[in-house]
DNA sequence: GTCTATAGGCTGATAGAC
DNA sequence: GTCTATCAGCCTATAGAC
């Protein structure tokens, strides 16, 4: 299944090859068919395991009783600690929405939901507590999504840039990537009373 | 050609099949292959069309004597009046560095140089007349070009599930998620003195 | 320039031996 | 459960008629 997550993510389905995943996890073409039913049954299976591994973790910052701007920093290392844990999450998020969300189904959406809702919920929260400006859930919500998969889905881009001596900076690292993405978004939803220097 | 960026938007490279593309252009599978030296040739072709479109238009915010924060807001709006111009830049975009950029010869890396380029200029520009913070350029780049593109290679999918009665908001407006994030940006970037209420 | 017909190769799936 | 052999279908590219 490894396998699999790392050619569908720099392939996509559609280019990517059965033959070559059975070769690279050491196991028999027929053998996909037989546990997972063929290609596409793989597919989603990858993604059910993939995205599955995110819902858990959030009940950890639901739970906690921290304020807004704290919630929204571990959030944002959530995401981050799944994403490199899993070099196939952001890739295979952005693929779906990409292809429109053909393969998304009821195991799948609920994630979606939740992430959603878990933003939401931080950023009502900083606007009852009056650390965060009136501003929209849900553009908040595509604006820090777009971010932090961006980054992640490029990764392996960048490393190869930068192998070719293309890239005219420094590889970003990656704790200091998240942790300007933080600053920015809250310094960015921050009311202007609330602000420190 | 349209046709083309449409299903390679929506179905990648390998997912998308010469065939339907001629159908939807009502033109014949062999025109192609005429026209374009076939399937690699034609997407190659998109791809340098696409990418071509934003290059022209950097030069207004360039020669425009503003502060950075009135370019940021400008290169802002010319990434998203390119992106909605064309429907296929934002899903090119992504296809093509989830997959490596293994389709991004010398006539389109230099694009995607530029853009960070400018980026860079605006964001040393703003330190310098100390109206940012020293934020890191390729920080405020990834960050940047994530949520926009994130946006508008989104549009489809929101939709889909809007037709489906599975989105639980409104539809975002493009000039209102557009001014967040330009907010966002101007705000999270902004200097602690600099800052208006 | 345009189109039809076809070649030639590859793909995903599976029957059936072990 | 595992693997080999094979099939039927599909895909891109192109030769060649008009």
């Amino acid at each position: 299944m490894t396998a699999g997550a790392e050619l569908f993510t720099l392939h996509g389905f559609g280019g990517t090859r059965v033959q070559k995943i059975a070769r690279q996890a050491r196991a028999n073409k027929a053998m996909i068919s037989y546990y997972f039913g063929g290609k596409q049954g793989l597919y989603q299976a990858i993604l059910v395991d993939t995205f599955g591994a995110v819902e858990d973790r959030f009940e950890t910052i639901r739970k906690a009783q921290d304020g807004a701007d704290v919630r929204l920093r571990r959030f944002v290392d959530l995401l981050a600690s799944v994403a490199s844990q899993r070099p196939a999450f952001a890739a295979m998020v952005l693929r779906e929405v990409l292809s429109g969300g053909r393969q998304i189904d009821d195991r799948v959406w609920p994630l979606f939901l939740s992430v959603f809702r878990l933003v939401r919920d931080i950023v009502e929260q900083g606007v009852r507590e009056g650390t965060f400006r009136r501003v929209d859930a849900f553009h908040t919500h595509l604006g820090l999504l777009g971010s932090v998969l961006f980054y992640f889905a490029t990764v392996q881009f960048r490393q190869k840039l930068a192998a070719e001596g293309k890239l005219p900076v420094k590889l970003p690292r990656q704790d200091q990537y998240i942790r300007h993405i933080q600053d920015l978004m809250i310094r960015g939803l921050a009311r202007a009373e609330s602000r420190r220097g």
